[in-house]
DNA sequence: TTGTTTGATAAACAGTGTTCAGTAAGTTTG
DNA sequence: CAAACTTACTGAACACTGTTTATCAAACAA
């Protein structure tokens, strides 16, 4: 076996292979985008990129998989838009202005944000090591957190525990609202009563942490 | 057509027609809890009452009608464990247990939870009839949310979306922690930072609200 | 050139929600 | 009571789903 040559031939099949794999996650994302999880399945993935339905399985375990795949990208994309963001000098102002990308990346892109924090299907089978981009989400909060906190607009709590409280705060109108739970509100008011509850809940933070 | 004896088969027969929809929702509800939403079918359904799978399309349109269904039977039962807590004298005291019932609702039922909140199915087709259940929860949630406002205990605002505001952060845990979302966590500190982010949430609303 | 590995696939398997023609009872009418 | 009609139910089919496997041709190694 002369190495060089082999190596060559290994690491151009690597590539290829992982072209494949973004080939495959390309026209799932694009097919998922349109039409919503649930009208997409192996077979409409196939068709788009023109391999057979079998292939895909070459390159991702089960249909979980790719969407975790897809999942990782969501987390990606998320994070590039937090990043900006943590130039603002007033913590308390980038938690704030964190809170309302959070939000308005959900409604730009329902169905990466049903991936990445509603849907079951993407966690169903998961390492430690998956958990690098979500870490990293969660990273650039508590960061925040304690720059509130080390600022004094925040008194000194746990910030992991703080962290999670405002995540969660932020993340339960969100789900709600992308999961057409606020039928008891009507049309016209929900838009309003949203924003209202977003602002209550800074100001609460605001004056009650 | 005599009228009193067809008046009484009518009846019957109405009668008969509801008690299936009863078998069929129990049969479903028993299997649905059993083995989560995603293992279920309507035939697995059919096999349990021991009817064909046909029947089930008798008396409920498609299985999100009978999805549904549940959905409001869930209702019924959170409901049912808040009443107990409005004879609780201190309108804060209130709130606080209700934002604990609703998560141990969640994580005592974690599939009607979902229904109810989460899985996308049982809304897709809704009337506004629909949500009187929904309506009675909230409800109860504003009330209270009133009684603080009354007492003193929070500043006046706009009722509505303080409940909203109140409502999204419990409803944020606890969608996250059942959707596995808490990866960031080593596995024995999440109830821990659970509890302590819940304990959290309502010292901040008693401090700045 | 021969032998081996690799990538892609057609076909099948076991399941899904849903529809519809057909049947056998229950009910009403003459 | 017998005939006509209505109703509740079902078997079988349709068009899907995710996934596996035997097969085959092309790429590579000896």
């Amino acid at each position: 076996m002369l190495i060089n040559k082999s190596m060559g031939i290994v690491e151009r099949k690597e590539r290829e292979r992982e072209e494949m794999r973004q080939l495959i996650l390309d026209g799932a994302q694009k097919l998922f985008l349109a039409n919503g999880f649930e009208k997409v399945s192996i077979r409409n993935i196939a068709d788009a990129i023109e391999y057979s339905p079998a292939t895909i399985y070459l390159y991702f375990k089960d249909k979980n998989q790719l969407l975790f795949a897809l999942h990782q990208r969501g987390f990606v994309k998320m994070v590039g838009e937090f990043l900006p963001l943590q130039l603002l000098a007033d913590p308390f102002e980038k938690l704030v202005e964190m809170g309302r990308s959070y939000i308005r990346f959900a409604v730009e892109n329902p169905e990466l944000f049903d991936l990445m924090f509603i849907m079951n299907a993407p966690m169903d089978t998961l390492d430690k090591e998956d958990w690098v981009e979500g870490d990293q989400a969660f990273g650039l909060l508590t960061r925040v957190v304690q720059e509130c906190m080390d600022a004094g607009i925040f008194q000194k709590h746990d910030v992991q525990s703080t962290a999670m409280m405002i995540w969660s705060g932020i993340h339960g109108y969100t789900a709600l609202f992308l999961r057409k739970r606020l039928g008891m509100f009507p049309e016209c008011d929900r838009e309003l009563i949203m924003d209202e509850a977003f602002n209550l809940f800074c100001e609460t933070l605001r004056r009650g942490l």
